[in-house]
DNA sequence: AGCACGCCGACT
DNA sequence: GTCGGCGTGCTC
């Protein structure tokens, strides 16, 4: 069974060639590949799948290319079994892939890994294209002709599928609930039979969009007057302006053009709506990709999209690894969206993966939003994107009020001034709703005692719990660690004890005393907690009707609510307080994100800003020139400073349960070799929070103002640091480019 | 990451 | 006397 190989000592015997060695990717984290003799898998291609003997098992690996020489073990075990006979990946792809792995310093069997849709990781052959569907038996048409049927769910699938096969994802969509149900009886009685359809859809009508305006049309000539292949645009938009209109005629010019779509949403934007808006206007399969999805059915729009036809895949953040043989387009919508950054394994970030893919395939990438990321407005001036801007609303809808409010010295009522109290009296008055946003959820965020000021902390993450009061109790939102109420102080048996700080809870707890009459809408993930209970909720929203909203982050994205007329944003400060040097920039965007729900239609909305820091630079810029007077400020000051996007930054982060292996780790990392000039090395330190559920945390944060010195010492540190065995004590890892320092 | 091998406690 | 705890080391 085991071979030498042939660069070992012993010539391999006989006539003929050496035995061929392929290099195969392995879903391990270890940073290199591993060498297996071809055998009947010689010639496999890079990027077929190839199922190999490793360590006692088995796993599905991707071949690399030829194995090297004599590096490696003598014996090499024989590859069981190619999987396929074209690449999984394509050219562009593999190439993509591949970057990204080393621009990431993570192994590339796991970035493959990540790639591909779990029923292919598995080694499951490739999908069909074909569609699960659903069609009529002779027995239902007949018992739908025969006597008139009880009108409900059950007669509209007989109905539906009269008129032909259809996929039962579809049908499934136009019957909405209680569909599900009809369509398992009607199976059980024959009725109805379960089949394949080719992926081509029945041709459905398209609807025309609205005329363009003139700044929309100018935007779309400059962006098709591009040259042919890659360019990179920034579409700056203001909420209302229109830049989904612009997304969907440039998509229908690349499919004109025959060619493929990828559009990226933030994971909350990619609704049943947002789905059905792209699938009325466009001619081509839109084919939806997140992780709600079913793996079966996101490895079949991933064989789809591979296959080459025209189609429209319309993804979250792991979108970006669609394969696009014939790709005409990347959009990236609202590019300043966190949602973007994957936030642990392989930490990349989908946004600026679409720039990569964009110019490896050779088609326009356009990144819109209505406050984009100070890297995007950095790129831009430097002229690696071009600009484009929508300034006007739509409708005649004028832009929201703003106002400043100061609470301190103020008497307060649920954290709200009495001129916020008044302005939520006038919104109800006039049936209009009012928004009250707190991005803390819990009754408040922190228990103390009144009598000595001790303050209940959970002992794994040494940060002050979160007082809930329905159901009663303190749960630590860092690890989720939960402590029963307590009756008395542990330092002074005072049994004066409340909450400090204000959480959405409390909030509406003490509207609810001002307001008792009113409807009060709380939305957070304590609220909304059961299935489909959020979107219940926000449809309720959508119907009108006085009400006063209080929400978290939750609400701060979502849909046009034509009765909401005030927001009031609680409290401000932390985006101005907050160690993270990226918060002013966080909260100018949630600020314009808010504002742009107030006042939709022919009424100007208000937006009420309530801050301890009146007099933070800030709010000058903020009510002199919005989001980009913030956003230009913002930009000197982290040059300035040696900040990004004016900086590189790698973050090497780890945690343990005993410090002293993170004492042991870090002196190792320290002592590694390499070239360090222009390189700076900040740490270790703890982190900005250094206990989490029980782990001590440290990192260190090595930045450089150009990209090369920082990636040659990655590119040395990583194979030595993976062999540290003062590695294994710890959970390291490396997050290039990190959005957050935690 | 798995997974095996490897030496020290409370159970049939 | 065994099942099993997770420490340590390896995987072509």
């Amino acid at each position: 069974m085991l071979v030498k190989r042939s660069g070992s000592a012993d010539k391999p015997k006989g006539p003929g060639a050496p035995p061929r060695v392929l290099r195969v990717a392995l879903p391990v984290p270890l940073p290199q590949s591993f060498d297996y003799l071809a055998g009947t898998a010689d010639g496999a291609l890079p990027g077929c799948r190839v199922r190999v003997p490793f360590g006692s098992g088995e796993r599905i690996g991707i071949v690399t290319g030829p194995g090297g020489p004599a590096d490696g073990p003598a014996v090499l075990k024989p590859v069981h079994e190619v999987l396929d006979r074209e690449p999984v990946f394509d050219s562009e792809l593999w190439r993509t892939l591949s970057w990204a792995a080393a621009y990431y310093h993570f192994p590339l069997g796991e970035v493959l890994n990540a790639a591909l849709p779990a029923p292919l990781r598995a080694g499951e052959p490739w999908p069909t294209l074909e569609e699960p569907g659903l069609a009529i038996t002779a027995a239902g048409r007949d018992a739908f002709a025969a006597k008139p049927l009880r009108a409900g769910p059950g007669r509209d699938v007989l109905a539906a599928l009269e008129a032909g096969p259809m996929p039962t994802s579809a049908l499934r969509q136009q019957l909405g609930r209680g569909g599900s149900a009809a369509m398992r009886r009607l199976l059980q009685r024959g009725w109805i039979g379960a089949t394949s359809l080719p992926p081509s859809r029945p041709a459905r009508p398209v609807l025309a969009g609205p005329p363009l305006h003139p700044e929309q049309q100018a935007v779309i000539t400059a962006i098709e007057g591009c040259a042919e292949g890659y360019s990179g645009h920034l579409l700056e938009g203001i909420t209302g302006s229109g830049k989904t209109e612009v997304y969907l005629r440039l998509i229908d010019a690349a499919l004109e053009r025959g060619r493929q779509a990828l559009v990226l949403v933030p994971e909350i934007a990619l609704t049943p709506q947002t789905l059905r808006r792209f699938r009325e206007r466009l001619a081509a399969p839109v084919l939806p990709l997140h992780s709600g999805l079913g793996e079966r059915e996101r490895a079949r729009a991933w064989a789809q999209a591979r296959s080459g036809q025209p189609c429209v895949v319309l993804g979250t953040r792991s979108a970006i690894f669609t394969p696009l043989p014939r790709a005409g387009l990347i959009v990236v919508d609202e590019e300043h969206d966190g949602s973007y950054k994957q936030g642990d394994g392989f930490r990349y970030h989908a946004r600026d993966l679409a720039l990569v893919r964009g110019k490896a395939l050779d088609v326009p990438v356009l990144l819109g939003s209505a406050t984009p990321s100070l890297e995007t407005l950095a790129l831009a001036a430097e002229g690696r994107l071009r600009h484009h801007r929508l300034i006007e609303r739509r409708g005649l809808a004028k832009p929201p009020l703003l106002r400043l409010l100061d609470l301190r010295n103020q008497r307060l009522v649920g954290g709200l001034a009495p001129t916020a109290v008044q302005a939520l009296r006038d919104t109800l008055a006039r049936g209009e709703q009012a928004l009250v946003f707190r991005n803390r959820r819990g009754f408040a965020p922190a228990l103390g005692c009144a009598q000595c000021g001790h303050v209940w902390e959970c002992p794994r993450c040494d940060r002050p719990y979160t007082l809930h009061r329905q159901p009663p109790g303190l749960i630590c939102h860092h690890c989720g660690g939960r402590a029963r109420m307590p009756s008395s102080c542990p330092s002074c048996s005072s049994t004066a004890l409340g909450g400090r700080g204000l959480g959405t809870e409390r909030i509406e707890a003490e509207l609810a005393e001002v307001f008792p009459k009113q409807r009060i809408l709380r939305i957070d993930r304590d609220s909304m907690r059961a299935a489909g209970r959020l979107d219940a909720t926000l449809a309720e929203i959508e119907t009108g009707g006085p009400a006063i909203l209080v929400g978290t982050q939750l609400l701060a994205k979502g849909h046009d609510w034509p009765a909401l007329s005030l927001v009031v944003i609680a409290d401000a400060d932390s985006g101005l307080l907050s160690p993270d040097f990226r918060a002013p920039e966080h909260l100018a965007q949630l600020l314009t994100q808010v504002a742009g729900r107030a006042g939709r239609g022919d009424r100007p909305g208000t937006v009420l800003v309530q801050t301890r820091q009146p007099q933070h630079p800030f709010w000058s810029r903020w009510l002199g020139g919005g989001y980009r007077a913030v956003a230009d400020a913002e930009l000197r000051e982290r040059r300035e400073g040696g900040l990004p996007p004016f900086q590189h930054q790698a973050l090497l982060a780890a945690e343990a349960r005993d410090p002293r292996a993170l004492d042991v780790f870090f002196a190792a990392v320290m002592a590694l070799p390499g070239e360090r000039e222009g390189v700076g090395l900040i740490g270790p330190l703890p982190a900005p929070m250094p206990r989490r559920a029980g782990h001590h945390r440290r990192q260190l944060l090595l930045e450089c103002t150009t990209r090369a010195p920082l990636h040659r010492l990655l590119s040395g540190w990583m194979p030595r640091l993976y062999a540290l065995p003062q590695a294994r004590r710890v959970r390291w890892s490396l997050d290039v480019d990190p959005l957050d320092l935690y």
